[in-house]
DNA sequence: CGTGCAGTTTGTCTAGGACATTATGACAGG
DNA sequence: CCTGTCATAATGTCCTAGACAAACTGCACG
């Protein structure tokens, strides 16, 4: 078995922590405690990366790194119950056929696990599917990651599987128009799998999506709104977007936007936020459905 | 008009070049030369940001920073021919069509490109359509980037549509299996069009296809061989992956991985780079395509 | 016209210090 | 017993400046 090692830039790839972060930890908490090449460069053995990501995960949950690397690591793994109070996100009584699906990507048969979410698709209805079946899912996914009980590889298999059944179903539905809502995640922000379930939710509603995909600078934002006409520009933030920035963020990109441009943020991560003027925050994909009815509402 | 300043780290963000690089550049060259917040923290200016992305997009292509930083910015966006030689990427013939295309996204209408490039496909058959459509448009679209005639934001939506095309072709594909092929990128590596691309192409001749999105640890990917029990491994790099490090983490994915796991690496990223023992590098589709054909043969 | 070497260019790492911001925990008051 | 306020501690990000390896250039020589 050949013995990875990571340089520090590897590091902070691999685990989002910046390379000044992991200085500061050694220099403060003594962890992590790199080997030193020739050049005295840091190596970073695959054990303390993976020990590293397990700590940043469970920072996005709250914990602080204070605390996490005074923690044996065998303990670190039972840390997750930092849960966020408001997150009922999985009806008990479905819990079960859930974890049937997860079942399938854990034993890495992805047909299977297309073919069952397609049948539930069909069962459900685009809008049932979303809300109660892929919703779910995606956070037991995360739940079962934390646990360490679902590898990297396997989530991102399911990540991609599920986009593009979202996807697929957004392109089978008729273009709508009214209101025209930009989509798109900030610099920084890479995960799709929220806003394209909020997509597939506006678009049921006969909103005309404009999907930019991810990671749209501020300044190209506001462009892109003018250019398309939006009535709306749609951001999601996961749970593990910096939320210290995302307030800041938001003023920035609401200034740069013409008045009548209404701004929403949704995602795990604006539920830790407190309001900002002019921007409108959806927890939850139920709130996003409210925001868009209450938009149809005053606008008839 | 409200003036954005971005602080050092929004910088990184948007334009790609580290916090060192732009701390080295303004101590070598003298530029850029951003304002200092009451901290004296660097706050650098939207035209700067420009020029850095500028910049950084045609270090992309081969020039060098010390030149690029000589020029001044009118004359920079003039200096695009330095392509690769061996790119005639776009057959004469087919300009004018696919310049209707871009017209297309440049003029917003985005399901108006979605139905021309259906009709497209539906002409071409799926193979001739990723091969002489899909896959010029991207060139012609980064071209065009370049020249500074096509914006951000228009870029983006390209992407995300067209890869919402790529992704329902396939996924009306019936599911092939021989070879297994696993594909994914680096960490580092965001850009997926190519990959779908050569996911599509594979899947036309029966590979089995294991999609993991962007960006898997390389640990994760070999695990993932493993588990998906995989024939391949398909890497894809794009022109904006830091070309020096491709033969080391190439070689250390190598070493990670069961020596009878073949390992392939494409994209135009893998264009500028030598041969690396054990790894067959496909900088175009066409070599994709051939190399699968030759596994079939070798495999009978 | 290739090839190898020396010089130059460029990026990335190192160290330690300063400071703003955020969380914690103790304490006072209802 | 709950709630709000504040000092203190914890934490991340930025700063400067120096060192050095790797990559590229261009020249001299065969």
């Amino acid at each position: 078995m050949n013995t990875l090692t990571y340089n520090i830039a590897a590091v902070e790839r691999d685990t989002g922590l910046s390379k000044d972060v992991l200085r500061m930890w050694e220099r403060r908490y003594g962890f992590p405690t790199p080997e030193r090449d020739g050049n005295g460069d840091r190596l970073y053995s695959a054990d303390q990366v993976d020990r590293l990501r397990l700590i940043k995960r469970l920072m996005d949950l709250g914990h602080r790194p204070g605390k996490l690397i005074a923690t044996p690591y065998e303990e670190l793994a039972a840390l997750a119950p930092r849960r966020m109070a408001a997150s009922p996100a999985v009806p008990e009584e479905h819990a079960p056929e859930l974890d049937e699906l997860i079942d399938l990507v854990r034993r890495h048969e992805g047909g299977a696990y297309l073919q069952a979410m397609q049948q539930r698709l069909a069962r459900q209805g685009l809008q049932r599917f979303v809300q109660d079946t892929v919703s779910p899912l995606a956070h037991r996914v995360g739940e079962a990651w934390e646990q360490g009980t679902l590898e990297v590889f396997e989530e991102h298999l399911f990540t991609e599987l599920t986009k593009r059944l979202l996807r697929q179903s957004i392109t089978s539905l008729p273009a709508g128009n009214r209101p025209r809502i930009l989509l798109t995640t900030l610099p920084g922000e890479q995960h799709l799998l929220g806003l394209l379930m909020a997509e597939t939710l506006f678009a049921l509603e006969g909103a005309g999506c404009i999907p930019l995909g991810t990671q749209t600078p501020l300044l190209e934002i506001g462009r892109a709104a003018s250019a398309h006409q939006a009535d709306v520009v749609a951001l999601s933030f996961s749970a593990a977007f910096p939320a210290r920035q995302i307030p800041a963020l938001l003023l920035q990109l609401r200034m740069g936007l013409p008045g009548e441009i209404e701004l929403w943020a949704g995602g795990s991560g604006v539920a830790r936020i407190d309001d900002t003027d002019g921007v409108l925050l959806m927890p939850t994909l139920d709130s996003a459905v409210r925001a868009l009815a209450a938009w149809h509402a005053s606008h008839t």
